[in-house]
DNA sequence: TTGTCGATATTCT
DNA sequence: GAATATCGACAAA
């Protein structure tokens, strides 16, 4: 048997065991993640993890988005995205990719050199608010605020946890062409405008908090002490912005069947077998 | 499994 | 007028 095909044959039975239980293959956590740890070590009277405005019990609270880009877009992997619908219809995804984008700095940004627009104002308010663009003429991205001034983290990649028929139906009406395939349930979320339409966002939702929204909010994923190790890669789609290009700002649960896009030479370098 | 290409609207030059 | 933080169809291998 070729090595090419027997890799393929191991690959997708790891994959396997992802699906059916995600957390069961994780790896221990890295120490610089100081973000992750467990509610219950960081005293009682008030977790970043449990602040509840809006009888939520679970929700993150702005506390939560207010910390620096990159630690944010690591903080984001394993939290759980939902949105409610108008007829009360809950759809979830835990998120399972990120990027950073670290203000006027970052040539790859859309606030580099500090511009800042109509269409990139979300992108300075406070930490937690939405910003939410067109991309292509005919796409939506979203990303949250972080600290600091232009940044925000961009979610690239959902693991649907719920809702996947809805979610089907939004991608399958919102798709141009032939709307005949069905979507495998990997194909619902594992892109930056695919989780957009599964989950019905739309640039309505850009300048909202996702801290108080009624119609979207971040709830804690519960991972626990063991989580899957973190790979640090270049982002995507980001053309030639120079030395920022191949910066290692893209994150992702590595082996997670969700991610949308994965890069095997970062891994090599992040892991060191 | 990989590469190429068109769609399409807003922003910026 | 060019570029764009994308997606999906199709062809080739």
């Amino acid at each position: 048997l070729p090595l090419s095909r027997r890799m393929g044959q191991k690959k997708r039975m790891a994959e396997k065991e992802l699906q059916q239980s995600p957390l069961d293959t994780a790896q221990s956590p890295s120490p610089k993640e100081p973000h992750l740890r467990p509610a219950s070590s960081l005293g009682p009277q008030r977790s970043i993890y449990f602040s509840s405005p809006k009888g939520h019990p679970a929700r993150l609270g702005t506390e939560f988005f207010d910390q620096p880009a990159i630690p944010l877009a690591r903080a984001f992997l394993g939290q759980v995205l939902v949105r409610r619908l108008a007829d009360g219809t809950e759809l979830r995804g835990r998120i399972v990719e990120t990027e950073a984008y670290l203000g006027p700095e970052d040539e790859a940004a859309h606030s580099r050199g500090g511009r800042q627009t109509t269409r990139n104002r979300s992108m300075f308010m406070k930490p937690g608010t939405l910003y939410v663009y067109i991309i292509y003429g005919m796409y939506f991205c979203m990303n949250v605020s972080s600290q600091g001034d232009g940044a925000c983290v961009l979610l690239r990649a959902l693991e649907p946890l719920g809702g996947l028929e809805t979610m089907r139906q939004l991608r399958n009406n919102l798709r141009k062409g032939t709307l005949s395939r069905t979507l495998k349930d990997r194909e619902l979320c594992n892109g930056p405008s695919k989780l957009c339409q599964a989950l019905a966002i739309d640039k309505s939702f850009d300048q909202r908090d996702l801290a108080q929204d009624e119609a979207m909010w971040l709830e804690n994923g519960l991972l626990g002490p063991r989580r899957p190790a973190v790979v640090a890669a270049a982002r995507v789609g980001i053309g030639n912005a120079g030395e920022w290009t191949q910066k290692p700002l893209r994150f992702y649960f590595q082996g997670s069947p969700w991610v949308s896009v994965v890069d095997k030479a970062a891994e090599q370098k992040n892991t060191q077998t």
